[in-house]
DNA sequence: GTCTATACGAAGATAGAC
DNA sequence: GTCTATCTTCGTATAGAC
């Protein structure tokens, strides 16, 4: 993990990173100031030269950079229609799942699992995230011709059940569950394209 | 919420119950001693009396507790069938949702997302827990005469999708991505049940 | 069963030197 | 840009009285 930020990264990027990490890892509340300087290797004196609002702003910072990550992921994931795209999605969960040894989930919903100060303090955020997510994939399937209103209810499931998958995947250290939402996904999109093509 | 515990419950179970309150709103983490006395309004000199393992203790208690309820719940709910337990299923988490003021999610799902100690200690009952609750929907899913792999794999599917929704709906303080789960969840049940009577 | 006092560490934040 | 105190608050845990 911590290789892979090489040392050439500024600080701040690297500050934020591994924020983004221990969000994934152990949820908001688990970001402290200790842990992202140990992560990151920065040094103390950092901390509130680059961040003066503090602890919060690296919070906020690390919800907004991994939001616009799994964003650019998602729109580049289904440029090839939402089949293809899904396949794309499931690699990458499949990835982060892995190589952290099932100890690393989606950060966006450790903000809100994690409740708390940080989920009121970043409620916004979270909230037009998932709105992002779900219009990216929404406009994949009305592309292919899905009606608008299911296709919003389709990409509501889409996010929801893969989202809900990483978690189940984390608890039982494996990747079938990912792999069954994904397969069931198909099962159900499948049609909703074929009816109208 | 503290409304709902009558004085005349012992303070040893009412300070689970808000144990488990806790952390379905903050997550493993947010679930201190401090807050568990505030909310229960039990006496300090109760915590070491009565949980001799301290924090870790009331944690496994809270997690073993609402594993057992949601367990309850789920085998209660599908005695009427798969579809008819989409329902009642949908009812308990708009329930709690809406109560909450979208505040409160699924306690199990918390641990897991919450990360860090909690999430390693008792990563045991939390596997555990999600494969008691598929192995439910997966007999309830035999018994209409679905095969077992495609049963197996819609059980995992009905849990992540509604473990995601639940969490997707707490970002948007609202229900319409539970409904829009449980639609999309009886669009793939109805033909799979249909496919084998 | 319950209370007070206290020890101890972790975490966020600020001030001032280099 | 970075470092070293230092302050404060909070959280867990223990000891001993009632």
């Amino acid at each position: 993990m911590a290789a892979a930020q090489a040392s050439r990264v500024k600080t701040r990027d690297r500050m934020v990173f591994s924020a983004i990490e221990l969000m994934r890892e152990r949820g908001s509340a688990g970001v402290t100031i200790d842990a992202i300087l140990t992560r990151s290797e920065a040094p103390r004196g950092s901390v509130y030269y680059h961040f003066p609002a503090g602890r919060n702003q690296i919070i906020a910072e690390a919800l907004e950079g991994s939001s616009k990550a799994i964003s650019a992921l998602i729109e580049s994931a289904i440029a090839d229609g939402p089949i293809e795209g899904l396949r794309r999605i499931r690699a990458f969960w499949a990835q982060i799942l892995q190589a952290s040894d099932y100890q690393a989930g989606c950060p966006v919903v450790a903000v809100i699992a994690g409740g708390g100060e940080d989920e009121q303090q970043h409620a916004q955020i979270v909230a037009d995230t998932f709105q992002v997510w779900q219009e990216a994939l929404l406009e994949a399937l009305v592309a292919e011709g899905v009606a608008r209103v299911r296709a919003q209810s389709l990409a509501t499931m889409i996010i929801s059940s893969i989202e809900g998958a990483v978690i189940v995947c984390r608890a039982e250290r494996g990747l079938t569950p990912l792999d069954s939402v994904i397969a069931e996904l198909e099962q159900l999109i499948a049609p909703a394209i074929a009816q109208t093509n």
